[in-house]
RNA sequence: GGCCCGUUCGUCUAUCGGCUAGGACGCCAGGUUUUCAUCCUGGUAAGAGGGGUUCGAUUCCCCUACGGGCUACCA
């Protein structure tokens, strides 16, 4: 087999793929594909009371939706398969036999009001109950009790699977980004490794198919730290080279304290969510259709927790293919900008097409019946900040809107109305230009140019803002000019 | 509580012992556009605190504080 690095992003099926799930999968296929790599999509699929249906689907189209498509999957396949977890369940069962055989994991019976009622026990002494080689033998296991009895009850009550986490031995590894870290078996449990519903936990499914699969690195989120130590003792139970592992901090807050959640999307009025997600009465806002295109979002993902020390800012996926090194990801959680989210997706729209602006703009928004011309977005492209709104932020470009009324107060007076009055006389006898438009706008104003600007762009857009005013009247065209003008003054 | 990880402008970050601490977002001011936006120029603003090591510490070590994570038959 090839030495080539393979990567994997194994998200679990229990909702929409968050900002941070995201960022991990941006990170492998970086990886892989600055190394000519494979980047595999696995899917832990182990707790089946938790799983969503449609999460699958969903992660999928999302990675589609942002360019990041892995070589091998549940639904592509691969030499590797399968590549749900749910699927391998004979796998697994054979490798914790294996490990029963060699003495580095043990049957468990405890009921789970048994290990609760210790919890709380030592809890109430202000102590921690650790299921370890200080109490084990005290436990209903397959080392506290004899062989017959063991074997009766693995054939009538349910069972789980525990490593026999050694007594005290200094765990020493190496991660990519944060170093060399030790860490003493004391403080470790012996973790559920197989379930009584003969399904593996995490720890065990991941260590059996990081090694089958095999692949190379382990690039994951930052709460997964604590468990690699009991994830190195598997590799070294097993007698298994462990892949390179790597912990990339997590994604927090904009503000206030904590990691970023899947109720901030509504907290903060921004999607944390790639595509939209619905599912039941639960509905999250998808930042593609909130109109920020996929460049953009994997721009910021990749700079939030990443730079290089050129400052360069604006990184298309090509351009980080070249840069991007897992060495140099920064070791610190970082605050969710949605502020400058957005000024990378202005900095993409404006050096967009207005033809691409315009297929963008319809495959957000199939459902409006919406005539977006390549005119009325050249007028506009610069003050785009988003793609989803387009028509309801330059909705004055469509049909006439009502001035705000403090505007008009302030703007509307005799000596502007009279102005108007005169520049709409003028305009019936001649429409031709911009410049011209300008020219005799300048000649009939009497109040001042930035009087008779603002008087119009009340009659024209109803505020303050828009694009040039006489292009926009161009735009417009003479009858519809005309006719907002007469609305006004009448 | 215990264990692990972290800590540079409001936010994202650069700096691998020599710093007048650089860039970006935001904000403010000016310029261009006799208008809005874009764009350009400038400004604002940071090394958590205390000890060491060193000729010299933002950079190395220790302590404290703060932040984050983990502590399930969840991932």
């Amino acid at each position: 087999m090839s030495e080539g690095v393979r990567v994997r992003f194994a998200p679990s099926p229990t909702g929409p793929l968050h900002v941070g799930g995201l960022r991990a999968a941006l990170y492998n296929y970086l990886h892989a594909k600055k190394n000519n790599g494979t980047f595999i999509l696995r899917v832990e699929d182990t707790d089946q009371k938790r799983e969503v249906g449609g999460s699958y689907e969903y992660i999928e189209k999302s990675l589609r939706w942002c360019g990041l498509n892995p070589d091998e999957s549940p639904s592509k396949g691969g030499d590797f398969g399968p590549y749900k977890q749910s699927q391998r369940k004979n796998i697994y069962k054979k490798q914790i036999e294996i490990l029963v055989e060699k003495g580095a994991a043990y049957y468990a019976f405890d009921k789970a009001e048994d290990l609760e009622m210790h919890r709380k026990n030592h809890e109430k002494k202000g102590k921690t109950f650790i299921y370890n080689a200080h109490n084990r033998l005290k436990l209903v296991n397959s080392l506290s009790l004899d062989k017959k009895k063991v074997e009766k009850l693995l054939k009538t009550v349910p069972y789980v699977v525990r490593f026999k986490m050694p007594d005290n031995k200094m765990v020493v590894f190496e991660d990519e980004i944060r170093g060399k870290i030790e860490v003493s078996s004391r403080e470790l449990d012996d973790k559920v490794l197989y379930k009584s519903d003969k399904m593996p936990t995490y720890h065990f499914a991941n260590v059996v198919d990081d090694h089958m699969m095999k692949i190379t690195h382990v690039i994951r989120g930052e709460e997964w730290l604590p468990s690699l130590p009991l994830h190195m003792l598997l590799y070294e139970a097993f007698g298994w080279e462990p892949p390179v592992f790597a912990h990339i901090p997590l994604i927090l807050k904009p503000t206030g304290k904590g990691k970023l959640s899947k109720r901030d999307g509504e907290k903060f009025g921004h999607p944390v969510f790639p595509l939209e997600w619905r599912s039941g009465d639960e509905k999250h806002l998808g930042f593609k259709e909130f109109g920020v295109l996929p460049e953009a979002l994997i721009n910021y993902m990749a700079l939030l927790g990443w730079s290089k020390e050129d400052n360069k800012e604006i990184y298309s996926l090509t351009d980080l293919l070249g840069s991007f090194e897992i060495k140099s990801v920064g070791k610190s959680g970082a605050k969710f900008d949605f502020e400058k989210l957005l000024w990378l997706n202005s900095q993409y729209i404006q050096k967009m097409s207005s033809e691409e602006i315009i297929k963008r703009f319809s495959s957000i928004n199939s459902g409006k019946k919406f005539n977006l011309t390549k005119e009325a977005v050249d007028l506009i492209k610069p003050r785009i900040e988003r793609l989803a709104n387009i028509d309801t932020d330059f909705n004055y470009l469509f049909e006439a809107q009502e001035p705000e009324l403090a505007l008009e107060k302030k703007l509307l007076n005799d000596d502007s109305r009279s102005f108007l009055k005169t520049y709409y006389n003028l305009l019936e006898k001649s429409f031709e230009s911009a410049s011209q438009l300008k020219e005799d706008l300048v000649q009939c104003s009497k109040i001042g140019f930035g009087k008779s600007m603002g008087a119009m762009r009340l009659c024209l857009v109803g505020k303050l803002e828009g694009p040039d005013l006489f292009e926009l009247m161009m735009f417009l065209g003479k009858k519809e000019v005309m006719k907002r003008i007469h609305s006004v003054i009448a």
